[in-house]
DNA sequence: GCTAGCACTCTTTTATTCCGAGTGCTAATT
DNA sequence: AATTAGCACTCGGAATAAAAGAGTGCTAGC
C-alpha cells in the first residue's frame, strides 16, 4: 500500500529528526516542518505506527522509526547528498598516494572511511585464485639464492634462501627450469605431494631444494588467496549514544574488531560490483550486529579483484551521508586500481575531476 | 626510609586485593591476612597514608594504592610470577608459526600479547637505517621488467615495471650495473638529486628508467625505515572498571588506536635491550596516559633490529602477571628472530623447552 | 604496642514525590 | 471528511528525602 504523501513526509522528518538528535520525535516539533497541527500530525504518526513505521519507546514518548521505518527511508525517501568540495578534496587527497601493498591499502582506506563518516569503517579485498606466472632465481652467494615468483594477478612475491650448505649457480638454474616447467600456472589446490615427488624425481642435484622452493610457492599463493580484512576506527562506536552502555560497546567492539567473525558475516551483505548495500538491525544475520546497521560498498579492484569497504553504525546511522560518502570512495578507488591499464603496484594516480564527483 | 615488614605485608595485600577488586581496600577485610586487629591495621594504613603510599577516595571508605604505592609495589614488593603450562603452551604455539612480514609478524604478536594480558597491546619494531646491497633486474617482455632489492637488513624487495614503451634486454642489463655501482651501500638520505642525475648522464639510452628505479629505491629504504605499530585489542579497555564512564574509554581508546600518537609517546617508556619497563600513572608523558599504566618489554629482533610489545591499562593493572607474559613473549621473539643465525625471513620455527620456561 | 568499643562521616541505595513531554480521545470548526 | 483545539491521562526521569552500611579516627583499657 502506497503511502500519502503527507505520511511520507512526516515519515522522512521523523527519521532525520532522530538521525540528528537521538530522541524520540513529538508531534508537536514536527508541527512546524509539515505546515498543520500536532493533532493531525499524531493521528498520521499513529497510522504509522499502526503499519509498523514507526514505533513508541513507550507510551508518552514521541516516535522513532522502526527497522521498516528506515529501511522505507533509505529505499524511497532519503534524498541522495551530494559531498561538498572540502570533503572530496579530502578524499582525493587520500587517494592519490601511491601504495605498493594490498594490506597497507586496505588500512588506509579503512581509516580515510572512518574519519569521513565518523563510524568506525572496515575494508576487505578479494581475491580470484591466482597462479605463478613465472619463477626466477637470483643466485647471491654460495649459500644464499633469492626466488621471485611473478603470480597472475601481477604480485611479485620473493624469498631470501639461506642455506646451511653451499650451491653452485648451474644448480639455481636448474631449478629455474625445473620450476618453470613445474609449478607455474598452477593454483593453490593444485600443488599435491605427487607434484612435488615428480619435481624432486626429475630435480637430479637438486633435490634437497625442491622442498623449500615449493613450500614458498604455497605460502605465496596461500597469501594470494586470504583476503586482508582491516578495521578502523572501532572508538568512534563510543561517541554514539545508544552504546553508552559500556557492556553493549564491548560486545560490538569485539564483534568488530575480530576480523574472522566479521568476515564471515559480511558475504551476507556484500553488493554487486560497484554497488552499494544498505543492510538495517535485524536484517543483519550475526546476533551483534541486530541492533547495528551496515552500509556497505564495492569496487572494482583490478585484475578480477574486487574489493569492499563498510561501515558499522547504530541503527540511527546517518544513511545519506555514509551513502553518498562510501559511494564516492568506491568510485575513486575503482578508478585508482582497475581505471588505468597499468597493473596493479604501479604509481597510479588518481585525481577525480569536480565534473565527475558523485552525485 | 625503609619500612617496617608489617607496613610491606599490608601494602602488598592492599595493592593486591585492590588489583583483583578494583574496591577500596578496609581495614576489616585485611586483619584476617595479616593477623592482627582492625585497628592495628587502621594505625599502619594511616601511617602509610602520611607517607604518601595509599590514598583515601574520601573519608568513609577504604583505601587504595597511590602511584607512589604501586611503584613500590612494582618495585620491591611484587612477586615474580611463573607463567602455567598452559599459558606458555599457547604463547609457543603462536610463536612457532611462520612469519614471512614484519608487518604481519607485528600483528599476531599484538594480538597474542593482547589476548594473554586481557589489555590492549602493541607490538612495533625499530630498524636501524638499512642500504640496499645488490640490485637485480628481471627481464619479463618488452613492456615489463622486474626489479628486486637485497636490503642491508636481508630483507627483499621488489616492483613490476610495467612501461608505455618498450626496452630490450641489453638495457635491463645496463640498467642493472648502473644501479649496482651507484645505489648499493647507500643509505635513504644519501639518495639525493646530484646522485640521481649523475646516475642519469651515465645512463645512455635507458636515461629514462632511472627515475623510476631510483624512486623505488627510495620507496625500499623508506619503508624499512618505517617502523609498523601494531595495536590489538583496544576493546579489552571496556572490560575495566575504571573504563566504564564511555568518556574516558573514548579518549583512552582515541590515543591508543592513533598509531603516531603511541609512538611519539613510547620512546619514553623504551626499556633497555631485553628489559621490562612498566611506566604507572603520571609517571607517562601524556597528558591521556597520566590515570593509566603501561608494561613495556623489548627484544632483539635480529639485524640489529630492536622489536617493543607493550600493554596499556588502568593504573590497577596486574603488573605480575603482565610483566611475566610479556617478559616470556619477548624472550621467545627474540630467540625466534634473533636466536638462530638464519636471516630473518626464513621460516625459524621456536620450540621452548620446557626447561626453559621464564621465570 | 595492641585491641575493643563507639561516635562520626560520607557514599550508596532505596523510596517517594513531582514535573512535564507527549499521547489519545472528543467535540468543535472549516 | 478532514483538520484543529482542548483536556484528561500516562509514564519516565529528575529531584528530594530518608535509610543503610562501610569504614574511619579516637579514646580507653589490656
Amino acid at each position: 500500500m502506497e503511502l500519502s504523501d503527507r505520511k511520507k513526509r512526516i515519515l522522512t522528518a521523523v527519521v532525520e529528526s532522530y538521525i540528528a538528535t537521538a530522541e524520540p520525535v513529538g508531534s508537536k516539533g514536527l508541527a512546524g516542518q509539515i505546515g498543520c497541527s500536532s493533532a493531525t500530525i499524531r493521528n498520521e504518526m499513529s497510522e504509522l505506527t499502526a503499519m509498523g513505521y514507526l514505533e513508541q519507546p513507550h507510551t508518552s514518548a514521541g516516535r522513532i522509526p522502526s527497522p521498516a521505518g528506515y529501511r522505507l527511508y533509505v529505499n524511497e525517501l532519503m534524498e541522495r547528498q551530494k559531498l561538498s568540495e572540502a570533503e572530496t578534496a579530502a578524499i582525493n587527497d587520500k587517494l592519490t598516494k601511491k601504495q605498493q601493498q594490498i594490506d597497507q591499502l586496505m588500512s588506509e582506506v579503512g581509516q580515510l572511511t572512518s574519519s569521513m563518516t565518523q563510524y568506525p569503517a572496515y575494508a576487505m579485498a578479494v581475491k580470484p585464485p591466482a597462479a605463478i606466472k613465472r619463477f626466477d632465481f637470483i643466485y647471491v652467494d654460495a649459500n644464499t639464492f633469492i626466488v621471485v615468483a611473478l603470480l597472475t594477478d601481477n604480485t611479485v612475491k620473493n624469498k631470501l634462501v639461506h642455506l646451511p650448505f653451499s650451491v653452485h649457480q648451474e644448480q639455481v638454474t636448474t631449478l629455474s627450469s625445473l620450476f618453470n616447467a613445474n609449478f607455474t600456472g598452477v593454483t593453490d589446490s593444485e600443488i599435491t605431494d605427487s607434484l612435488i615427488r615428480s619435481t624432486e624425481r626429475a630435480a637430479g642435484d637438486t633435490y634437497g631444494l625442491v622442498a623449500v622452493v615449493a613450500s614458498f610457492a604455497m605460502e605465496c599463493l596461500a597469501a594470494a588467496k586470504a583476503a586482508p580484512l582491516r578495521v578502523a576506527g572501532a572508538s568512534q562506536l563510543l561517541s554514539q549514544p545508544e552504546f553508552r552502555d559500556p557492556d553493549k560497546a564491548h560486545a560490538l567492539m569485539n564483534f568488530i574488531s575480530d576480523g574472522s567473525r566479521l568476515m564471515s558475516d559480511l558475504p551476507a551483505v556484500a553488493p554487486e560490483p560497484n554497488g552499494l548495500r544498505v543492510t538495517i538491525g535485524p536484517e543483519n544475520l550475526a546476533e551483534e550486529l541486530k541492533d547495528s546497521s551496515v552500509v556497505m560498498a564495492s569496487y572494482d579492484a583490478g585484475d578480477g579483484m574486487r574489493g569492499y569497504i563498510g561501515v558499522v553504525g547504530p541503527t540511527r546511522m546517518d544513511y545519506s551521508s555514509v551513502a553518498a560518502k562510501l559511494s564516492y570512495i568506491a568510485a575513486g578507488l575503482s578508478r585508482l586500481l582497475a581505471g588505468s591499464d597499468a597493473p596493479a603496484g604501479l604509481d597510479n594516480k588518481l585525481v577525480l575531476k569536480e565534473s565527475e564527483r558523485h552525485e
